[in-house]
DNA sequence: CCAAAAGTGTTCCAGGTACACCCATGG
DNA sequence: CCATGGGTGTACCTGGAACACTTTTGG
């Protein structure tokens, strides 16, 4: 960023009393990295936390599974790329979307350096249609993932890791959920993620005193037991209060 | 990363049943970008959390305080190259060290589009004399900087707050402090990172609980009133106990 | 003997944890 | 009427917050 003396070229030390006049010169003269964006999306479906993948169609990873992702563009911004990545694989245009870490490490790419910008994002996996469904793109447990393309595990386990410590302390959790849901599927989102089981007493009460749940009045339908309430999250009032919010303590 | 449809090159498709043979071929079709690092280096002094500049060498941002950063080299992990820049600038070799956040706005640098994935630095000023002291290198406090060369302030804020909440969670504030401290010292360190007052009775009950404190037997020196006992960090402990550890709750 | 900070203990309160019974619905 | 999960309340305990006095040193 700001020019060390590493900066040695000629061309680029156009200096007027010490300062470099032309910072093009300067940048032109910085080597160049491929950079890509990865994004790590998250649903929540039949009480398990799933990600979305695609196959490989690098030969040297045939078979394996790769999280989607794409170069970033000529003068993009990334979380635009990243954006860019998740409309066109989900169709959706208003998800959570989070950067969550660079990996660099030399080897990760097969095909020499590249960098890539991981992100993370939740969305709601009955809301929406999967867009082109090229390489078999489709939802997978994220439990049973053992193996992916490049260092793609390793990203996703980072990534998961961050959604762990990431839902203790903001309500992210609602994005995976339909508008409308029990506090069974609360605490199932909950339990899936942080992979723990939960006393649903307690669960109740923390959720009810943070007073950010709306009763809709409404109950679920087709369950062969009694139907529990339906509630909506208050974003709203979320917002205006989350400097107060300290987080989540199970 | 893995390779979207919207990579339509010809050359890149050489493919074999569908699938790419090159994955040289298809990374060469990236675009390819100017990476840089930059470091928020910490340090704690006179009871004031201070961050190492420079003045920048740009005319653009004649005057202007910037942060330790440079280009990162032709197959440089990106870690390595912060590593490197703080090596040069403070001749340390044993710093605590952290990928933080990617900055990616397209005007961020005003010669072009410039990648800059930020990193924090925790070390202790008393036992590191400054490298090379170029660009009027030094120490300024954290609080009184309103103003710097490119999109730094902003990077600045985000790793102050970073520090903030991770100092919470982890115990990296030693790494602000001499090897020996007091319970003042370690006290004023954590008010002064997170501009809080806090009490003197529960802090020393806190770190006392904790148990990551090694006596050593040893008292201040030269203070106009009653010295207080000094203690170590017990890192050895502190890292075979972490997984039990959740942090500080003040 | 005075100033300044070290060192120490207790009470109170909030919130987490553990735990058991009745209720509503579908089959 | 039975199985299933919904819905509720209480007792206990841990840990944070508030708070005041005595001790040690230098000047």
């Amino acid at each position: 960023m700001n020019n060390d003396s590493s900066v040695i070229q000629q061309p680029v030390r156009t200096k007027n009393g010490g300062l470099i006049k032309s910072a093009e010169k300067l940048v032109t003269s910085y080597p160049r990295v491929p950079i890509t964006v990865d994004c790590v999306i998250f649903g929540f479906d039949e009480n398990e936390l799933k990600i979305l993948l695609i196959r490989s169609d690098l030969e040297i990873f045939k078979g394996q599974w790769s999280l989607l992702g794409d170069f970033a563009a000529d003068n993009e911004e990334l979380d635009d790329a990243a954006y860019r990545v998740l409309c066109e694989r989900t169709g959706m245009d208003d998800v959570y979307l989070e950067q969550v870490r660079t990996f660099s490490k030399p080897g990760r790419h097969p095909g020499g350096r590249v960098l890539t910008v991981a992100y993370c994002s939740l969305l709601n996996i009955e809301q929406h249609k999967l867009g082109k469904m090229d390489n078999e793109l489709h939802w997978h447990s994220v439990q049973n993932i053992k193996e992916m393309a490049f260092d793609h595990k390793e990203i996703m386990d980072y990534c998961y890791n961050w959604l762990q410590k990431r839902i203790m302390e903001h309500p992210l959790g609602f994005n995976l959920l339909p508008e409308k849901f029990s506090l069974r599927e609360l605490q199932n989102l909950y339990e899936a993620i942080l992979n723990v089981k939960l006393d649903r007493r307690n669960f109740r009460k923390k959720f009810f005193s943070m007073d950010f749940l709306i009763d809709t009045g409404e109950y679920e339908d087709d369950v062969p037991h009694r139907p529990g309430r339906l509630y909506q999250f208050n974003f709203q009032k979320y917002e205006l209060n989350k400097r107060r919010w300290t987080g989540i303590d199970f």
